[in-house]
DNA sequence: ACCTGAACACCGTTCAAGT
DNA sequence: ACCTGAACACCGTTCAAGT
């Protein structure tokens, strides 16, 4: 049944939404795709965004975890692989949204919403990794080695390494945790 | 001899407005800081920061330079500690800015400016370590680690590792150099 | 229930005008 | 040379009003 006046549900609606939002992110950033510019994508007007979503936060976050629901889901066709494979894949994973990771880390600290994200963004992907390390990396240092793998894939994500050097980034970090 | 209506040097103004505008931005972020309330710590009219700055990232490279300059100047104090010691050092000089890290990364994108102030920090950074590491790290592999060290550095700083955590961390940066 | 027009309090920036 | 008032084109968000 219609449940709006395009004759939608309110989710199909939500997710064209979503869908606009989430290309004028990536293709402008936080700052460049203005409320008013995704509500035009959208066809609706600006102020019509606040009836699906409570502000331009809860907005972005929805299209982040569009794109961390997706990662988790294809992570499954790595998982097997060598963790410097892992590495790699999750690197070219993020690359495309990089604009996405640094407005996360730019909006922390103003946005309780995405500071929540951030937090469980982290959780799961150490506990994407947590199985795989445990074996090999003795306890007292496994926190902060972690940290370094998290870190170190951020940085190349952000930074945009190239092919080569992400390659080579991912070994050593994987070499890293081979080692005792 | 008075240069203005104040009967200051045109630098002895420009360094209270980038007095204003580093406390400002420490404070509330780059967003958070607008010209407005930046130009009222300085006593002026918004506009007329344009006189001294061509634009707000013009005015923000210029305070992230202060902070850059006073980096590179204490670096010598600790330059023969380990190399562990150094990079704890580095976390800790870089946490009380941690906010202009993050905006520094999400400016990148906007902000030619910005991002050849990007791009020079990090030549600045490699440079300062570049010569401890070339005894010890075999060269094929010396820029992955140069990067790992790096990013794992932004990432304490910007994710505001604790001081346990920040020294595990560099303790682990350090060893994996030490290992050839 | 869903959507809009109009308004609010901002924002960075420009420019003619003052001293 | 230095500084301002006034304006411009935005911005995110609110709210009363429409259907």
């Amino acid at each position: 049944m219609p449940r709006n006046r395009q004759d939608q549900t309110k989710q199909a609606k939500r997710d064209e939404i979503l869908a606009a939002a989430s290309s004028l992110f990536l293709a402008e950033g936080y700052d460049g795709a203005s409320m008013g510019k995704i509500a035009a994508a959208a066809g609706l007007t600006p102020n019509t965004l606040y009836w699906y979503f409570g502000d331009k936060d809860e907005l972005f976050v929805a299209v982040a975890d569009l794109y961390l629901d997706r990662l988790l889901q294809n992570h499954g066709a790595v998982a097997e692989k060598p963790l410097a494979q892992q590495f790699v894949w999750l690197v070219d994973s993020l690359r495309p949204v990089r604009h996405l990771v640094a407005t996360v880390h730019a909006r922390v600290t103003r946005s309780p919403r995405v500071e929540q994200w951030h937090s469980d963004f982290h959780k799961q992907m150490e506990a994407l990794f947590e199985d795989q390390l445990t074996t090999k990396v003795p306890g007292a240092q496994r926190a902060a080695e972690v940290a370094v793998v998290t870190f170190a894939i951020e940085g190349a994500v952000t930074h945009d390494l190239d092919a080569d050097a992400t390659s080579n980034l991912c070994d050593s970090l994987a070499q890293r945790l081979a080692a005792e």
